[in-house]
DNA sequence: GACCAGGCACATC
DNA sequence: GATGTGCATGGT
C-alpha cells in the first residue's frame, strides 16, 4: 500500500474510532489565533482558563488587545505558562494585522494561503505551527497542521521515517487527503487525541494501540 | 517531586 | 544542519 492511501486510512480508522473532535468549534476567528498562541507547548484546559479571563472582560478584540500593555495581558494569561513571551507574541500578532491589514481579519483571510503563511511567520513567536493553526482554525483555509503528536503517531507506525521535516509531513498530507478544512480539522485533532492515549513522550512504541494489527503496519 | 503539555527563538558547535 | 536551553503554569 502506497504511503498516501495508508494517510487516508488512518483517518478512517481514526475517525471510526474516535468520532468528531470539534476542535476550535469558534466563537470568534481572534479566539482561534489567541489559542493558536497560548496553546504552545501547553495543555488546552490551561489555554481555556486564560482565554476566559480575555473573554470576562471583553477582550477578544484587536482594538481592545491594542489598549492593553504587554505586563497587563501577560497577567490575564498566566495560566497559560510563558505567560510574558506570549504576551509579547499576542502584542506582534496585533501589531502585524494592524499595519498589515487595516487590523481586519476578513483583510488579511482574503490573502493567499500560502502568502498568509510566510507573513505570519515573519512574526516574532509564529512558527510552522502556530501559523498553520491560524489559517485552518482561524481562517476555516485547507491546510494541514503538524505537531509533536502528529510526528509521533507517524513515525511510530513507520509512514514516515524519524528525520521527517515540518514541511515533508505537512506536503504528504496535503499530496494524500482532499484540500479540505474539516477534514484537516478533525484529522490533526484525531492524531493528538490517540497520541495522547497510545503515543507517549517517553514510551518509544504506540501502546495499546487502538489501530488495526500490528501498530506499525497500519 | 518528577514529568509533561496542541512551540518558538536564539546560541553554539 | 543538528543540538541544547530558556520560557512557566497546572495536572498526573
Amino acid at each position: 500500500m502506497t504511503t498516501s492511501k495508508r494517510i487516508n486510512k488512518l483517518y478512517r480508522l481514526l475517525y471510526k474510532k474516535y468520532g468528531p473532535q470539534g476542535w476550535w468549534p469558534g466563537d470568534s476567528q481572534l479566539e482561534c489565533i489567541l489559542g493558536a498562541i497560548l496553546a504552545q507547548n501547553t495543555s488546552w484546559k490551561n489555554v481555556e482558563k486564560a482565554i476566559n479571563n480575555l473573554r470576562k472582560l471583553n477582550l477578544i478584540s484587536i482594538d481592545k488587545l491594542k489598549l492593553l500593555t504587554t505586563d497587563e495581558l501577560a497577567q490575564l494569561i498566566r495560566s497559560s505558562g510563558y505567560f510574558n513571551q506570549k504576551a509579547l507574541k499576542i502584542k506582534n500578532f496585533v501589531k502585524f494585522i494592524t499595519e498589515n491589514y487595516n487590523g481586519s481579519l476578513e483583510n488579511m483571510f482574503e490573502e493567499d494561503m500560502y502568502v498568509l503563511r510566510d507573513k505570519l511567520l515573519s512574526i516574532k513567536g509564529v512558527g510552522p505551527e502556530t501559523a498553520d493553526c491560524i489559517i485552518l482554525y482561524g481562517g476555516n483555509k485547507p491546510i494541514f497542521v503538524i505537531d509533536t503528536y502528529t510526528y509521533r503517531v507517524l513515525s511510530r507506525h513507520g509512514l514516515v521515517p524519524e528525520q521527517t521535516s515540518y514541511n515533508e509531513m505537512q506536503e504528504l498530507f496535503m499530496d494524500s487527503l482532499n484540500l479540505d478544512p474539516g477534514i484537516f480539522n478533525e484529522y490533526h485533532a484525531l492524531l493528538v487525541k490517540v497520541g495522547k492515549e497510545h503515543c507517549k513522550k517517553r514510551i518509544p512504541l504506540c501502546t495499546g494501540c487502538p489501530l488495526e494489527g500490528d501498530p506499525h503496519t497500519i
